[in-house]
DNA sequence: GCGTTATTATTTGTATACAGTTTGTCTTAG
DNA sequence: CTAAGACAAACTGTATACAAATAATAACGC
């Protein structure tokens, strides 16, 4: 049990610290690094068969960008969000979606539109298989899809950003959802596309917000009846107070 | 002229690391390390008095933030943005910026409303000083107070970096800022500040919106006659491909 | 048997060491 | 005098080493 995490990434990267960041990303998003269990920088950089200095270096980025947490002295944690700080994504999803939408229905290339079916496609090949986990990251390309094309690099990173904390949370909840859920997301999904497609900003707005809102609404559906306040380690932002052990 | 980088934040943070970013960040944004010059990682951990170690740590994640830009195997500099990227900060600003202010006016608490109304005073009292570099701090302060009140962390930060890296652009031209601008600017953050006090989310936004497109097209303006494309380091973007994202 | 204290093992945070590149200078040929 | 090549210096990227601190375990007294 010492190399679950594989490493195709390595050939792309120039640096080991690129290639680190990548698998260990990889692999937190897949769902072999479960939500709360601790990172051990030695075990990974074992993993990768590489010293522990580029892979420090790579957690410190992850860290930043809020999928892992660390606790002074003792060690990172994947995190596991609580449902006040995912429906804070939401809510900052509501509010940049849209004008990317938007703006991809104005600005986006036949090959940007081609990237973005191919996504829904893979996302609806997924419902099938009920493979969550591609299920998730096919949403990611698509979201990360419309905002390439609304050529707004700045909004395109934090949606995507947003879309992988939020994926981290479903990750943790993953038996709740269901094929319907998925199925109604990949709806969502093609409509905003047929939009862009069809040069409509003012309708792929609305409809980005439609989607945005309800999603919202079906994860705090879906979070409701789950007990609160997991053990496991707070937020995504530094560590100003340590929160409790996790595990 | 080897200890230019003071250490306050060396007191607050917990690990070197944390000191290393908050001093080399400040550095950056008070004009100490200029854009375009080459950071090299013995020189800052020798102003620091630490090792390389922590030092390219804090640099991954300034070079994540968008601050700094490496060449592959030949170092790090300070991002000099171009035109276009600034332009596309503000195009995101206008987006995120009234959604927050709308946001502030429902939320702020008077605690967080004096923190404004000080960041507003601030910059006033550096236009009478010429004090450039902090009229932008206090810039960057009003902003970063306007999206703790609005009590969306996300969206918050996302601003505070934006503001970050336009800072980092003005500071090129910082010679081009004269007190009539910075005037300006203070006379809107102090309506958009009016009608949060106000609890008015619409007049809020509206001035947000104004405001940002406003700025942007003074800064448009200010850089049409300069000569594009400076010869030090291209852009902040990285090096070979990936457009955005990647470490 | 249970709670408390000593001891060992991990593991982080930091420092140092080393190898491969790149840059700039110097030499040397044309 | 210019251009090409050799050499040296500087710096990055990575690996290893070490110290402090925490967690786990064992020893001990009651």
């Amino acid at each position: 049990m010492l190399a679950p995490i594989d490493l195709q990434p390595f050939e792309k990267a120039l640096t080991f610290r690129e290639a680190a960041y990548h698998a260990i990303k990889h692999a937190i998003l897949a769902g072999q690094l479960e939500p709360g269990k601790p990172l051990v920088e030695e075990r990974l950089a074992a993993m990768l068969k590489i010293s522990r200095t580029p892979v420090r270096e790579a957690l410190a980025i992850l860290e930043h960008e809020g999928l892992i947490a660390p606790i002074y002295r003792r060690g990172l944690f994947v995190c596991q969000l609580s449902r006040a700080q995912v429906i804070e994504l939401f809510t900052a999803n509501e509010a940049v979606e849209p004008f990317l939408a938007r703006r991809a229905a104005f600005y986006a290339s036949p090959e940007q539109l081609i990237a973005i079916e191919h996504a829904i496609s893979d996302g609806e090949a997924s419902v099938d298989r009920l493979d969550v986990a591609n299920f998730l990251r096919s949403g990611r390309m698509f979201h990360a899809g419309i905002g390439i094309a609304a050529a707004n690099p700045t909004l395109a990173q934090l949606v995507q950003r947003n879309e992988e904390r939020v994926d981290l949370f479903v990750i943790s909840y993953g038996k709740r959802i269901d094929a319907e859920m998925m199925r109604a997301s990949n709806r969502e999904h093609r409509a905003i596309y047929q939009a862009i497609c069809d040069r409509d900003p003012d309708a792929a707005a609305r409809l980005a917000i439609y989607h945005a809102q309800y999603i919202r609404e079906r994860f705090a559906a879906l979070a409701n009846d789950e007990q609160e306040s997991q053990p496991g380690v707070n937020a995504g932002r530094s560590h100003p107070s340590p929160p409790q052990g996790a595990v």
